[in-house]
DNA sequence: CCGCATCCCTGGAGATACTG
DNA sequence: CAGTATCTCCAGGGATGCGG
């Protein structure tokens, strides 16, 4: 079982859940893919609804998340530019089990907040 | 929505879906829940059947998701001693939305691969 | 066997300033 | 507006050794 799992150096992309989570576990991708949920997104407005992304983390997780499929990034030849991002449906099917995951933190993160005040208290 | 989502410096404990993110998103934790979900481990048994773990890190994951609830830790005082590891009721719940990610994962793990050959060769 | 302490190194991420 | 480049800082995590 754990085989499957495994970092594996062997192949060029190793373990696809380890892969998937490396991606999406980082700071930032999981809160820009639920900004892009709605629609259409520019640039700043991602940033300003984000609110404590940098400029820097947010355009190198869209580099990230357009390079694997999930983000799609459309320039127009405008002055002042514009560039809009929206959801791939690669991007888009990934918010499902992303939801299962988000109702579980909602419905279980007093547990887990109480678990860590018993033990932290004594 | 992303107001859900916020950071939060305000309360002690944030965002529900970030706050679960960030335990699982690491490293290892997600590694080590895998690992207990066919039953009790030992310490040097989890250690082996991940592979490239240190004893630091699986131990430090182990006290987190101990302190977060979602594994049970049993000491036996023998000689040598005997550490025993098991998913308590709300690590085992955890992993059926942990299930659909994983689904998904290797479902569309090829999309994404491919989405990187493109954009990475050309 | 379990697992913490120490040392050390790497890369992730913020701040800032600059370009097209 | 939409980024990129540079500097910097520090937490994460590996290796190793010691203690219970």
């Amino acid at each position: 079982m754990l085989d499957q799992i495994r970092p594996a150096d062997i192949s060029e992309f190793p373990c696809p859940i380890r892969d998937v989570l490396d991606r999406i576990g980082d700071q930032w991708s999981f809160l820009v893919l639920i900004g892009l949920e709605p629609g259409v997104r520019r640039f700043s407005q991602l940033e300003r609804e984000i609110g404590d992304i940098s400029k820097q983390m947010l355009s190198k997780t869209l580099r990230r998340l357009e390079q694997d499929g999930f983000v799609a990034r459309e320039v127009h030849a405008e002055v002042p530019p514009r560039v809009e991002y929206r959801l791939t449906a690669l991007g888009r099917s990934f918010l499902g089990p992303m939801r299962e995951l988000i109702r579980w933190a909602e419905v279980n993160h007093g547990a887990i907040v109480a678990a860590r005040r018993q033990k932290g208290a004594g």
